[in-house]
DNA sequence: TATTAGCACTGATGAAGAATAAGTGCTAAA
DNA sequence: TTTAGCACTTATTCTTCATCAGTGCTAATA
């Protein structure tokens, strides 16, 4: 891959991706002072090289899954933000009102709204939460609801209809013995201290304790499964993309877009912290979109927002938004 | 309209529903032996009434949206569930563990996938809940969550964080006026005694008083708003009818289901109890489908489900199934 | 008087062919 | 190494033509 081979592949792609058009020998002439025979030429070793693909043969080049990795790996600048895109984004963050996990969601709003893509938020606030305290409220009819409360101040609830053997008063029990144990533990290691530290506890204090035991369990298991901030702006934006003209590609995302794994399988294995690209195959959702994914971590609350669009998306535009996000989130930490 | 005009239409619209495709006199004519030029003088006469429409002058005959309504109004009649789909209900309502609303739930779900239909349940529970108690968890830091918590154990919670000129004790003295004075009090009701009975008193004990009794009303108002059960199944299902095989038209509908008024444009004026057909222009949802919804009440649970499908849906077979349901639900009345 | 056979007519649908446009690869010359 | 030139390929668009499923109307029939 020499200097020309590199700026071509280049243009083709970035040309690709705003006119969606297969890319023709002629119309780089100009812009490289060659023959159209010559970037033929040069075509055709890009094609060899995997990077370029040809839809029958006598179509303009179309760049491969290949070629958009080495593109986004190795030519691609991000780019600088329009003043009107900025200016949006920087209204959310000048309102200092806004909590940040909501300003975070109104940037991703905005950002499929301008870029017609799909944008996800996925906030995660019990990472660094600590147990404040569980409170149980006693409804008669041996129900009880079981109120978790962090530190942070998320706070979850779940109903529990009691078997008939057991006593409101043991669980409410169980619940001070929590309290005085466990207040202050990270809220992902109570399940486990539950276990090892509380477990052996009870069982000398609580006649049906296993049972008991098993209402706590539940109820911080809900705490760390649900108590996530989930964001979904625009599916129905990545819809006006060209690629989904097609009713049988349109339905095929569709389906997969109201999937219930559909948020687990686009946050799948974010465990870097810069942005990253997933292309087509690379990601886990479907092998013919592309994740742009960045993790934040704010104030203990930790997360990820991540956009969906075409593996033709805009990647100079959607990274350069990205960066400019994490920028503004990072200059307000412990606002 | 004659017998046999009725007779006619009633089977133009059910074999419109199942083949889709205009329906012409000669299929008719061994069924009510005539000939094709008596139905053909029959059509034009339904045609002229409204009921029939063509789609270019020599096409079949298709159910205008008023050929819909006359058949539901006057000759359908629901139809016997199969043994499959029976079998597949039973099932659900034989687990006496479901709550209810989970049983609810679980049904339409199964509606939408034997049928691909979208269907909606949405279950407000707040209705005949009471006020149990308000708590409030001071989590230092000028920050406070309150929980409000009802008879029927459902409890929403959120988080406030004071002006600096407000006491956290002040908040926990009004909500334990607030717990003396309005526990049993209808859950709708108790932001109007706040305002009339609660805030005169506090007012001569609180300092802020109007940022605190905010505080409650905000509370009281997000219980009522947030605690509805709102399960939809089967988005994407109502995209395998035939209708939605064209991209615009399949994209309208995309754009619909996700929008936020959603919900509520599908429940718009539900006030009947019987099972209830909305036509094309009849719902507010969107002109080219139909709504069939039916409320429901259970213990003091009161909501609506609803049946999502293109004007041609199978009429028969959907208010069969709510009539199904119902009926099983009527019977497990305090369980 | 209600029904029907017969016929001319209409519009959708799909296949076949022709023209055009946009591109290619390859060869031979500069 | 680059380029001009040419034969070739495929997609796209347009026209034409035949077929098909249906209609409305008229005149004859039971």
């Amino acid at each position: 891959m020499d200097e020309r081979k590199n700026n071509l592949l280049k243009v083709i792609v970035e040309t690709y991706i705003k006119t969606v058009r297969p890319v023709g020998s002629k119309a780089l002439c100009d812009m490289f002072n060659l023959s159209s025979a010559t970037i033929r030429n040069e075509m055709a070793d890009l094609e060899e090289m995997g990077y370029l693909e040809k839809n029958h043969i006598s179509s303009g080049r179309v760049p491969s899954e290949a070629g958009y990795r080495y593109y986004v790996s190795n030519l691609m600048e991000p780019e600088k933000l329009t003043g009107g895109d900025m200016l949006k984004l920087q209204k959310i963050f000048a309102n200092t009102d806004l909590e940040l996990s909501d300003a975070i969601n109104k940037c991703m709003d905005i950002i499929s709204e301008i870029t017609n893509y799909t944008s996800v938020v996925l906030g995660k606030s019990s990472e660094d939460n600590t147990l404040l305290q569980i409170n149980i409220i006693d409804l008669g009819n041996n129900q009880v609801v079981a109120v978790v409360c962090t530190d942070k101040g998320n706070v979850e609830n779940k109903m529990f209809t009691l078997d008939s053997n057991i006593n409101v008063k043991e669980v409410i029990k169980t619940s001070e013995i929590i309290n005085k144990m466990l207040v202050g533990t990270p809220i992902n290691d109570v399940s486990n201290r539950l276990e090892l530290e509380v477990k052996p506890i009870i069982k000398t204090q609580i006649r049906q304790y296993e049972t008991v035991y098993n209402i706590f369990y539940d109820a911080f298991n809900d705490f760390v499964n649900n108590n996530s901030n989930i964001h979904v702006t625009g599916k129905t934006k990545i819809f006006e993309q060209p690629e989904y003209n097609d009713v049988s590609e349109l339905k095929r995302l569709a389906n997969k877009l109201e999937d219930k794994s559909f948020i687990e399988k686009v946050e799948e294995n974010s465990d870097e912290d810069e942005i990253k690209v997933y292309i087509g195959k690379e990601n886990k959702f479907d092998s013919n979109v592309t994740i742009i994914r960045k993790k934040y971590h704010i104030n203990g609350e930790e997360g990820t927002i991540a956009v969906i669009g075409p593996k033709r998306m805009d990647y100079q535009r959607i990274v350069g938004l990205l960066e400019y996000i994490d920028e503004k989130l990072d200059s307000r930490k412990d606002k």
